[in-house]
DNA sequence: GAGATAAAAGATAAAAATATCGTTTATTAA
DNA sequence: TTAATAAACGATATTTTTATCTTTTATCTC
């Protein structure tokens, strides 16, 4: 078990790929993300246009065409790419899939998964789609294996 | 997304309610445990059986029989549980997904995650089976709902 | 030893997540 | 205004996870 599904996995990969680019000015074709981002480029598609519906990320149609993000969306946190894939069930769930565990009715280990949860959920919260792009440009972050 | 699979949440309620059944000094049938922990019956007792196999929990058949813990199960970490079900992907896998993820070949979000992954090993490397016992016996916690 | 009980084992089934394919629509550039 | 390009859409396929059912085996009680 992981922290994010594959296709969150793949979406942030995505995101983090299709941020660098803009940040260098060009739009990015799905062929050459999942190419990057060692993803079925299918699936991927699939993905891509949710956030695209939910205005997450920006894409143009036809040659020279391609997906970007504007200024305003490479500062949203990551937490909104993660909850538009997964939900929020990684920032509010119960650790043990209890439905009504909270302070008042904890399961045993909800005090340790709240200081988890809290931990991740800042983190998201903190940290913008774009703050590697400067880092993944001098190809100190990997992507791809 | 939850941090655990469903077969993992199920495996970890029922241990803590054999646990605490075990302390009191009986033996459980999977019926009670899977009534106690809401859970499907047929699914837990496989769940239950690859447990056994690695000598994670004791059982006896026939009557007056069921699942239990003996002492030194008890004394054992939940880290154990979740790797025989779950693996060790939580324990050392990249939040993004990517195979060679390291130190040398990270991704932009090794550091963040090597801190979450540290809370959750340190978590469950650190808690007995048998932890939270008195407190289930209290009825201080919930496994059901 | 016979009958009852409860887990183990094996074969399936259903649901959800992951992945693919073919067609359509929008955009651009010539 | 046409040809080429690239994303959007809809239908389908595969794999994995979750769940069920039936039969067998072990153990206890009498």
């Amino acid at each position: 078990m992981a922290i994010f599904s594959k296709t969150c996995e793949y979406a942030l990969r995505a995101v983090f790929y299709v941020a660098q680019r803009s940040h260098e000015g060009y739009k990015v074709g799905i062929k050459e993300i999942a190419e990057q981002i060692n993803s079925p480029e299918p699936f991927l598609a699939k993905i891509l246009q949710r956030l695209r519906k939910e205005g997450l990320i920006q894409s143009v149609k036809g040659p020279s065409g391609g997906f970007y993000f504007d200024a305003a969306s490479l500062n949203r946190p990551l937490a909104d790419i993660v909850t538009a894939v997964d939900g929020d069930a990684i920032f509010t769930g119960c650790g043990l899939g209890l439905t009504d565990c909270s302070e008042s009715n904890p399961c045993p280990l909800h005090e340790d998964f709240k200081k988890v949860r809290n931990q991740i959920t800042s983190m998201l919260n903190h940290t913008p789609i774009g703050k590697f792009n400067l880092g993944l440009i001098k190809g100190k972050f990997s992507l791809n294996k």
